[in-house]
DNA sequence: CTCCTTAGTAAGGTAACCTGAATATAATGC
DNA sequence: GCATTATATTCAGGTTACCTTACTAAGGAG
């Protein structure tokens, strides 16, 4: 129940999670301070080619009027760009500028740069059977 | 970047606390449906003997004002109750009510079973391997 | 007793979501 | 080929979980 003291697994579950997250989170806002945790949902679910507001809002599991105001400020920072969808007039597709490009980027770099952080200090097995438990976890619990 | 292929462990991470967390808010919930998650902070940092609002607060790493305002809710459940704190006139002690240790015990028994399930899930070796690497993350990243 | 600090609270703001309703376009039935 | 229904987005406004600023009441130091 104490934090000091070792606490049940959701609780550390989350605390580990924190701990990491603040990591990739840094770098976003060090890359812009109007980044915030919320645009990753963003990135995360991003493709390439174009993606409609509504699909990239169901892929986050969010409402499409949510994702929107995300939307509305990457592309206010100049992560993002709404294009004519060719295919559909009522629709847009959302696609990286150069500048999202590179957000994305120094996103993966961060997430890389914990990832080898952390096969360090657990040493490659360590971090292998992590990965393996959470994936349990994700699948079978 | 997938959510199907398995994702980063920062992510994986935070699947997993989902995922285990929902079946304490869950029980939470089915206690009276006005329990939210934030309020497992309260309830997470209580001490039964009774506790000052800017302790509690300091604990839970937020402003009395946020906290206060979780509390006046579990007090208008009946999960607590504010008592003029004997030693100093300004403060006040929260104390559980009886209705306020019965979710309490709620929370510890949902807690347990997911614990319990989990270590049945991946055997008692791999549930204390997980705490382990969970605990040398919070220490040692 | 005055001065500064601490405990709590009141008022109002912000971020990250939500629901409901409006608008434009597309697809379908007859 | 036109009316109906469905879909993509957006607008307006609400809720939750926090925050900051500013106030009041009470305690403690000199």
């Amino acid at each position: 129940m104490a934090e000091t003291h070792p606490p049940h697994v959701v609780a550390q579950l989350y605390e580990a999670y924190l701990r990491l997250s603040d990591f990739v989170f840094d770098a976003g806002k060090r890359f812009d301070d109007r980044l915030r945790p919320a645009h990753s949902a963003v990135f995360f679910h991003m493709e390439h080619e174009g993606i409609r507001l509504s699909r990239l809002a169901e892929k986050a599991q969010m409402t499409p009027q949510a994702m929107g105001e995300l939307v509305d400020q990457l592309e206010e920072m100049g992560c993002l760009r709404r294009i004519p969808d060719p295919a559909d007039r009522r629709a847009k597709l959302i696609v990286f500028t150069e500048l999202g490009d590179k957000a994305l980027l120094i996103g993966y770099s961060a997430i890389d740069a914990v990832e080898h952080r952390l096969a360090t200090l657990l040493g490659d097995d360590g971090f292998e059977a992590l990965r393996t438990t959470l994936n349990r976890i994700r699948t079978e619990f």
